[in-house]
This record gives structure tokens, C-alpha cells and sequence, in this order.
RNA sequence: AGGGCAGUGGCUCAAUUGGUAGAGCACCGGUCUCCAAAACCGGUGGUUGGGGGUUCGAGUCCCUCCUGCCCUG
């Protein structure tokens, strides 16, 4: 069991484009308080504009963990996330600082904040079971699941062949059921004290920011970031080429689309995107939700303080 | 003006010889222990441009009007 200072985990969670980032830089400020990451796709080194990545004038300001960790080329892997955000909020309590976490990626999120056991990944055994998958159907898969854990089958549709892969993975590399484990929703923390603050907005004002998102990263250069980062090897990667506006702008650059079409695609997905984070977010009942409108930082810093009892440090 | 084609849920389109209007996307909601900005699941929504007629029954046939596109003048 993970032993941690009793120094309180502040974490912010929300929708994309609420105003998280902000939030977290304000309070990193009034409480002396250190940011580290949980935003999946800032983990990709040069995909800056698109995930709306903190420039350098605010990492100059706050120290900021866990971003810029792997090349666009490599595939995601949450276990890798979690240990160094772990390691990074130990080492920000340790030097007595404030450890913020803040993203928008609820299974990061949780993968640092809750006890979850990551069994790692097989090559060899993710690829059989893959080309299995695409030859035979995810249902043949799915039955193969059903007969070894049957809860885990139950859980899953049986089209759903990334889950259905997991989890036989899982149960071939640990040769225990998929099912075992605390599972997803029991949002038991392993820090003895954390304040979890949740952004929300009006779903026709957040859709109104995301627009104007969009539009800030084109006219930011966007489309020759990911003609650079194409150059990189952003196409042979399976996790970053996926991200949004990253995806769209690829389909652009092969003409398989318009440039604005890839725009307004980018807006549409990431709407769509905001809708399962909020289904995510919406039922981890630990999360105090703050509208993020006007001044969300005073309610923020209220709860925060009572939390804590701690002093700002102006 | 004459001729031709089209008008089906927000959008793009399906509907064997007339037989109770379907799909994809959008939209709303959900699932979630390593591709999670992913993958998957469920749901709302249409008096088929208007009106009239034929028929047991019409999106589908007939008449008429409206709208759009094309051709001719």
C-alpha cells in the first residue's frame, strides 16, 4: 500500500476547454502549489497546440510534471502515466510544495489517484489476440472471454474488440480473471487527503469556447504542427495520431478531406469528446463541482483552504 | 414560357411489382482498471413539400399548386 505524505492532493478535473488550466495556475500561485499533468495527449513531446499545452511563460511561473514525456511514434500507456505521476506528486510533497493535479482524462486521473493495479502489456499475445479479432469477429473472442470470466464478458458488448483483447490479455498474463480487482468505480483514493474540484460549464457556453478553441489553434499554426510532427512519425503511432484536431488535420494532409472540413470536424468531435468526460466525471461522487463561470478561483481556493486549513502564500 | 428531374426526421440518402417509413451522421444519455482526445452501447426525433383523387391500403399511381436544379427558347 502506497504511504504518502499527508501533505493534501488537490486534483482538478472538467471538460475540455472549461478552463482547468487557468484554475490550476491560480491556485498554484495563492497556494504554492506545483502542477503535475493528467491530460493524456500533453504526454506527446510537440503536440503543444492542438491539446492547448501550458506555454512557457506559465511553466516559468509554476513548475509543471509529467508533460512532454513520450515521442508521438509511441503508444500510451496509462502504467507508465501512473507511476510517474505518482513519483512526481511524492516529490512535490516532499519538497514541501502543493501537488495540483489537473487534466481532463478521467482513466489518468483515477490511474494516479486510485488504487488501480495496471497489469502490463504482451506484444506477442495483443497481437495474436488483434489478428484473431480481425479475422474471426469479436464475438468469437467474446465467447472465449465468457467461458474464462464471465463477469468481464458481461461487462463488455461483444463488438467491443478493444475491451474484449484487454481482458483476455489480462487473464493470459496474470491467469486471473479480468474481473478481480477493486474495479473502476470504487473512487477509493489512495492519498489520505484530497480535494477533488470539478469545472463545469453551460453545455451551449463550453460549445461556444470549444469554436473559438478551434479557431485560436488554427490561426496558431495547427495544420504545419502536425505537418511537422507528421515528418516525426505521428502516423505510425496508434495512440497520437487519434487525438483530436491531430486526427482530423492527418486526413486533411492526405486529401482525403478540405481544410475546413478537418476544422469543423475537429470542433464536432471535441464536443462530443466533452460529453463522455462528463460521464465519467458525473459519477465520482468525491468530485465538488464549481462552475466555472465569473470567478471559479474563489470558490476553488475556499474549498481548498477548508480542506486543508492551510494559509495562502501571497 | 415550354420540356425534364427532384422535393422523405437537423443533414446525406434507403424503401422489392402500391401493403403498418429505414440507415448513417448530428443530437440526448450510458459503459469504462494501459491505444481512453480511444473503443463500445442505448435512446429521442418523420401526419414522406401543400391540397385533392384512385384503392381495402399510396412515399410509391393520377390531378393540381408550391419550391429547387437542368435543358430549350
Amino acid at each position: 500500500m502506497d504511504r504518502v505524505s499527508e501533505l493534501p492532493v488537490l486534483v482538478i478535473v472538467g471538460p475540455t476547454a472549461v478552463g482547468k488550466s487557468a484554475l490550476a495556475m491560480a491556485l498554484a500561485q495563492r497556494l504554492g502549489g506545483e502542477i503535475v499533468n493528467a491530460d493524456s495527449m500533453q504526454l506527446y513531446r510537440g503536440m503543444d497546440i492542438g491539446t492547448a499545452k501550458v506555454d512557457a511563460a506559465d511553466r516559468a511561473a509554476v513548475a509543471h510534471h509529467v508533460l512532454d514525456i513520450w515521442p508521438v511514434t509511441q503508444a500510451a500507456s496509462v502504467a507508465d502515466y501512473q507511476t510517474r505521476a505518482r513519483a512526481a506528486i511524492a516529490d512535490v510533497q516532499q519538497r514541501g510544495r502543493r501537488p495540483i493535479l489537473a487534466g481532463g482524462s478521467g482513466l489518468y486521473i483515477q490511474s494516479a489517484v486510485d488504487p488501480l493495479e495496471i497489469p502490463g502489456t504482451d506484444p506477442q499475445i495483443r497481437s495474436r489476440l488483434e489478428q484473431e479479432a480481425a479475422e474471426e469477429g469479436p464475438e468469437v473472442l467474446h465467447r472465449r472471454l465468457f467461458a474464462l470470466d464471465p463477469a468481464a464478458a458481461a461487462a463488455n458488448s461483444p463488438r467491443n474488440a478493444r475491451r474484449i483483447i484487454r481482458a483476455l490479455e489480462v487473464i493470459e498474463l496474470t491467469g486471473r480473471p479480468f474481473s478481480d480487482g477493486p474495479g473502476m468505480a470504487a473512487y477509493k483514493s489512495i492519498y489520505p487527503r484530497l480535494l477533488m474540484l470539478g469545472l463545469f460549464l453551460d453545455l451551449p457556453i463550453l460549445d461556444a469556447r470549444i469554436d473559438r478553441r478551434v479557431d485560436d489553434m488554427w490561426r496558431q499554426g495547427l495544420v504545419d504542427e502536425v505537418r511537422d510532427l507528421e515528418q516525426g512519425g505521428l502516423r505510425t503511432g496508434v495512440t497520437a495520431r487519434r487525438a483530436l484536431g491531430y486526427q482530423q488535420v492527418l486526413a486533411f494532409l492526405a486529401g482525403e478531406c478540405t481544410e475546413a472540413h478537418a476544422k469543423s470536424e475537429t470542433a464536432r468531435a471535441t464536443r462530443r469528446f466533452v460529453r463522455r468526460q462528463l460521464s465519467w466525471f458525473r459519477r465520482d461522487p468525491r468530485i465538488q463541482w464549481i462552475e466555472a463561470t465569473a470567478d471559479p478561483l474563489t470558490p476553488a481556493l475556499t474549498a481548498a483552504l477548508a480542506a486543508t486549513g492551510d494559509q495562502p502564500k501571497e
